[in-house]
DNA sequence: TATGAATGAGCGTTCATTCAT
DNA sequence: AATGAATGAACGCTCATTCAT
């Protein structure tokens, strides 16, 4: 999480010194980035990726075997390092969960600020429906080690007093579930507030109400 | 070489299948959409959609000008009615907000209940990106009256102190996110709670902490 | 019906048959000529062409983006070198025009001899109701050109005393229609002189009568 | 040929008096007709026909067995008369042909000023090359007819004396050339002189060199 | 007779993928 | 390793023709 590749660009890579500067997969994966979250997955052409990544189609198919690999290399290169940390972070957590939820939504809205910070995530929003091993895949990378831990958080968070008595299971939904409305109206539909994404802002707003939602019954917590 | 295809149309006809109109415009939609909902818009061919219409591949053409025609009249026919009996409840709303939205949570989810009860609005999300026609078209039907009215409501509740001093516009994303997130979690991803989809516990949870975390402060949350 | 149809692209692949890049687009302007002009422009499929070409369907995109573009090519090819050397000669001249006349209808019979001399303009009266592009282009490239080339030729004839009063606009047409006739009556409706299509003579027979018909008035016509 | 009917509306239907007015077959011809004429034969729709004709798709099926048979009844309905009519005039001449080609000439050109009088026959000017059967068809009912009475004519002149000594099939060319080629630019590429389509004129014109083009060598014709 | 809903072969074009060089 | 010309299956849409009514 710390020293483990700042630019996710050269993971998996071996520096082997051949003709060339040695980065092709990856920069493969930067032009269909960016294409597939400009157009789309399916009017995406092999050609307009090449072209973008300033080789040959040909050249494409030495590294990726089809146009479907190209949309799984990328998750698999985005996701990895992603889940890992953000987990890491929950997992290793004890007492009031609170804090830890508001980290954690804070954490994914500065992520999902940064310039292509969110490429993928939104990528997949957009895309897992129409192409089902996407779905699959982000399923098992990310979404089967996210819902869980938070859902455990809770569950935690409930047992010590610190959660007024809520399912964890179904909890997660309004944890998460704002934040991934407010993308996915904007990557889909375009809609944002009137004074831009202000992902900060949603956060903030969402988490007032959610900490006073979330809070035990009676008085204050504990 | 000399008289080389004449007339390619006139050789060869086989005796026709006829059947009387009852292929209705609707039977070709819920063949549509049952297609489209299993495979994708693209990859469904318009033959596909035929034969499960169990006309010809020209009939449907009698009935709907494109391919992308019958994307539309999918989502005309799913979006009037629901939008209208929901947004007239809210409208016509005055005093503590807080009941309407509870009563509006529940109305969708048992829409939602239904058989395909979200199927349009898959297909929407799935397609978006590559019909851009039926993004504007679903947003302007639905989410551009939708979303205003509940903000509206909010902004009502909070002006009345019903509410917790909440930015209207955000706060919507709060309400219906979850519900979204829940259903959505379960159509793309083919995750669900242990126990089922179990929508009307969702909602039931979700309004619990929405409740309590709307309502104006009394002491000091967090 | 689960898992149907999912990408139809994968499958049974035969070992193609590939061949070097000799296909020039001329080769395929050569084929689509043949094709065009014996079984006319809308009957002949693409993969007709393609496969007099020895070529693949596809590979005829690759230098022509459309079918009609084909028919473009073909005129543009036919037509560049005839209008240029014909009107250079016509532009360049002063003094007696009728000369020039006779040079122009000989050099124009001579490239009608050659084979498939008259092909293109046939395909163009052929196919200018159905593709109006197409008697545009070759408006524009040919007949906007001769036809006002020749009547100033006559123009000044008649203002250098050379050629009787006549309308110069309208003369045209009974100069080049016989020789133009001559070929269409041949071509499209195979009529031609008991000795053969004799277009020498044919030209012959027509400069003694024009001739005569255009010389001043010497004594009293009709 | 005398009481059978003046207008060609009725020729061929029996008097069955059923529901309508009689004349299906010839309203569908007139609908033909106009449409073949102003959008070309191909680009035409059969429902395009029967809506013209105020009647259904299927009840041209009734009297036409196809779409290239409502060409050829166009054809074979306008074409009867007219060539009897000319041709009786040149078979019934002695003497001086030039005063009969001049009045054919007219003749000709009086037709194609009225409205739809000429239609069938530019028409075929511009499908004949499309609709091999059309080419023959018209070869057989009006060409092979015309030109060889026109032949037979100049045949005639050269023999007796009033006409230059000139082949006579070759100078049918001569003769009817111009008045075709002015029809066919017209028609075909739009190109007309700048004061209209001036049939008389361009008669007139044609004659005028066409008459001092065939007069005897030596001094004044007769 | 007449209708017009229905048919279905047909075709232009696209593009992921292959492979000779 | 790299190229890009070539392939060919696929699919949306048209329209002449048919036939149940």
């Amino acid at each position: 999480m710390s020293q483990q590749n700042p630019n996710r660009r050269d993971i998996g890579r071996k520096p082997k010194f051949r003709r060339r500067a040695e980065a092709r997969p990856d920069d493969i994966l930067d032009a269909a980035l960016k294409l597939f979250s400009l157009q789309g997955f399916m009017p995406t052409r092999m050609e307009d990726v090449a072209k973008e990544a300033g080789i040959s189609k040909g050249a494409i198919y030495l590294y990726f075997p089809s146009k479907k690999a190209l949309l799984e290399g990328l998750i698999r290169r985005a996701v990895v390092p992603v889940a890992d940390s953000a987990l890491e972070m929950i997992a290793a957590h004890r007492g009031d969960p609170l804090p830890v939820i508001r980290k954690f939504l804070t954490m994914v809205a500065s992520a999902v600020k940064g310039p292509d910070g969110f490429a993928v995530p939104k990528l997949v929003i957009r895309e897992a429906a129409a192409v089902p091993e996407i779905a699959r895949m982000y399923r098992e990378e990310v979404i089967d080690k996210a819902l869980p831990a938070i859902a455990g958080l809770i569950a935690q968070g409930v047992e010590g007093g610190y959660i007024r008595n809520v399912d964890p299971e179904l909890t997660v939904r309004t944890v998460v579930g704002p934040l991934f409305m407010h993308v996915l109206l904007d990557e889909v539909f375009g809609i944002r507030p009137d004074e831009g994404l202000a992902i900060d802002r949603l956060v903030d707003n969402h988490l007032t109400i959610l900490m006073a939602g979330l809070a035990p019954e009676t008085g204050g917590a504990r």
